[in-house]
Order: structure tokens, then sequence, then C-alpha cells
RNA sequence: UGGGGAGUCGCCAAGCUGGUUAAGGCAGCGGAUUUUGAUUCCGCCAUACGAGGGUUCGAAUCCUUCCUCCCCAG
């Protein structure tokens, strides 16, 4: 069957078509080029993984391809990006770019080249209907993927789902993969790693406001509420004696910072949430009132929780047991043990 | 002006019955973890203790003068 994948340059991709490879697949890697920059070290470091990527496929024995989705990635997830950070909330731009570009810009295009499945080197697995944690624990990317739903998935292959890291690793070494000992990539995806702040404040301005305690007590000077996300530490530059602040609450329309003293602050602990543009790979909400498990943010230990409220558009969880600094942009992700069942945005 | 108290890293704050490498927390900086942003973890961060004298083998720790701040008197 001939398979088209997503290759990054790094050792997860290169090894699923490794491995799509031996089965005895008619493969061909694919290297996406999404974003477009003035910036040197990121422009190299695109033009890196490319080499890398060319150099994984040469080895494996696989053409690789290039295609640029940049103006897609820009429209489709990066306004949106800028939109909710305009908006006081925290955004997860690699959500949308699973669901925006890597399985539909991608996808569309992998089929119209003839492909029958399209593979990435997410650690997740599914059955061609439903979507399930990555075998590894440990590096688990369902959460990243649930705004899938079954027909996409239904094209999809996950070729080091059903391994550990460590595994793919190895594999990598023994297959003299050149990009085995590779460092895991990290930061935004197909924008990478980059000082943070700095990076957002090319495309928004800073708009500095009163930093409050619970009390309504001006205790400092914010450089902008987008530039802080609930929960967050370091770079609020307040000191003093006690614990460590930390930013418990955005207000957009008084532009003050609301900040508590302390990691377990009662403001910071919420038992229940509220989410809208919900997503069920089902494709239906499940029936509600009904436990399950959910996660907050990605790479969070998965809590107990109640599903009180989906439709179609919303949903509303509560929980046992506080969830810490839940935060508005975020996405909650629902499951049933390995079963991931999508989720929304937190609102 | 008289009496009392205090001045240690950007902010708090140990140490102040003299001994030496000047605790710790917050902030900050660097790194690890991490396909978001955070969190978390690890490391770094005062040759210097308001200033000048002095006592002593040795002082942030004792004495003294000055400066500054606070409180109480006026």
């Amino acid at each position: 069957m001939k398979v088209v994948v997503g290759m990054s340059g790094g050792v997860d991709s290169s090894v699923a078509a490794l491995l799509l490879k031996r089965e005895g697949h008619d493969v061909v890697g694919l290297f996406m080029k999404n974003w477009e920059d003035d910036d040197d070290d990121e422009y190299c470091s695109t033009r890196e993984d490319l080499i890398d990527a060319a150099a994984a496929a040469d080895v494996i024995g696989i053409d690789l391809e290039a295609v640029n989705f940049s103006a897609e990635y820009k429209d489709r997830v990066f306004a949106e990006f800028l939109r909710e950070y305009s908006a006081g909330r925290t955004p997860n731009p690699d959500v949308l770019c699973n669901a925006e570009i890597k399985f539909k810009a991608f996808l569309d295009h992998a089929m119209r080249l003839g492909a029958e499945k399209i593979a990435t080197g997410h650690y997740a697995r599914t059955d061609g209907v439903r979507l399930l944690k990555g075998k590894d624990g440990g590096k688990d990317q369902s959460y990243f993927l649930h705004r899938l739903n079954g027909e996409q998935l239904s094209h999809v292959l996950f070729p080091v789902g059903e391994m550990n890291k460590a595994d793919v690793r190895r594999l990598a070494l023994e297959a003299k993969l050149p990009n085995h000992a590779k460092k895991d990539s990290t930061g935004i995806c197909f924008i990478g790693e980059r000082p943070f702040r700095e990076f957002l404040n090319r495309y928004l301005p800073k708009a500095p406001g009163k930093i409050i305690d619970e009390k309504g007590k001006t205790v400092g000077e914010h450089m902008g509420l987008a530039f802080y996300t609930i929960g967050q530490r370091k770079g609020i530059g307040l000191g003093g004696p006690g614990e460590p602040w930390y930013v418990a609450q955005k207000r957009v329309d008084s532009n003050e910072l609301v900040v508590v003293r302390g990691h377990d602050h009662p403001l910071l602990l919420k038992k229940t949430l509220a989410a809208d543009a919900a997503s069920w790979i089902a494709g239906i909400a499940p029936s509600a009132p009904s436990a399950h498990s959910a996660k907050t943010r990605y790479r969070q230990a998965d809590a107990p929780c109640t599903l009180t409220r989906a439709l179609d558009s919303e949903l509303k969880v509560d929980f046992p047991a506080p969830q810490w600094a839940v935060t508005p942009g975020q996405s909650v992700v629902l499951y049933d043990g390995e079963v991931c069942l999508g989720g929304g945005i937190i609102t």
C-alpha cells in the first residue's frame, strides 16, 4: 500500500518510515515547511531538519519530497493563535496544527498523491476509528491529536505508537539512521523553540497594566496580559518576602493581572471547568453525566472526572480532586482508559 | 534638639555571648524535563555585612565617631 510519511527530520518520524518500509509498503517521505521566517537561526534549523530528513530517507531507501503549507499554517493556525492570545487566553497551537495541517492539508495532499494512508511519528495508536494513547505512557501524544475525527483516523498510521521511546532510538541506531541521537524537538511545531515573549511581541504589542493581588492591591506592573499565562511563576518580576507569586487570573476588561502567593493557593485550584469548541473523535458527544478521566494540559496525569454536560459544541467537567492552574485556551481532553474521546477548549 | 531602636545581595532575613566558606526564602540568570504556553527539577547569584577609625592572632559580630531611617518625647 502506498503510504506518505510526514518526516520532520527527527527520530520518531524517521523510524515510522523505516518500519513501514520494512513492512513492504510503498513509502514516500514528505517534509513540511510550514513557517516562513526572517529569523536566520530558524531558517537554518528548518534547513538542517530537511537535511536530516533527507539523510534518513536515503538510509531507509525511500524518496523524500517537500511541501510548503506556510499559507495554510498562517491562516488556520497562527492567526487563531494570535487571536486567542489577544483575547487573554493561552492557546495550544499544536493541537490546532494537527487538526488543520498535519491531518488535513497534509492528509489531503497525500491523498492527491495517490496515498492510501499517511503516517506520522506521533506516540499514539489508532484502529482506524478510535484514537488510543501511545504505548509509552511518558511520551503519549494523544492529547495533541484529540481534535481528529474517525474520518481522518481511517487514513492514518502511527507506527511508533506501539513502541517506547528508548526502543525507537535503539532501532534507529541499529538501522544506522543518522539522526538516531538527535534531541527531541520542543517549542511550537514548525516554528521551533525560541524566546517566547520576544517572539510573541513581534506580533502583539505590549500593553502594560497593573498587577494586583487577590485583595485588589497593586503590587506591580505587567507588560501586557498576553505575555502571561495562568500558573506562571517565572517572569513576573515580583520578589519580596514569602512564597513565590503565581499568575491566577487575567482580567482583560481592566487589563489587570491577578497574582497570588504560594503554589497551592485556592485561586489556582479548580474543581470544575467548561469548554467550548468541543470535538469528539467518534463524531458525537458522549452521553452525560458520565465518568471518565481528563487531562487539562499535556503530560499531566489523567484525573478522574465526571462529564456533566457534553454537546457538539461545549462541555463541562467536574473533578473530585482540584486541578491546578486550569487555563482558558488550553485543551481539556477526555479519556476512557487508553481511549481518547476528544475534548474542548477551556473557557 | 533630648531619649530609645535599627541599618547584612534588588526584596525579606539568619548570624550579632568574636574565629571566617556570611544560612535560607523571593526575584533574577543558566540548564534539565517538555512537539503549546506554563509548572517542576538542578545549578549560579554579597572577598561583602551604612561609612570612618579602633581593640584583637582574628570582627558582620566588641568600642568609638559620623551618616541614614524609624519610634517616643518636644
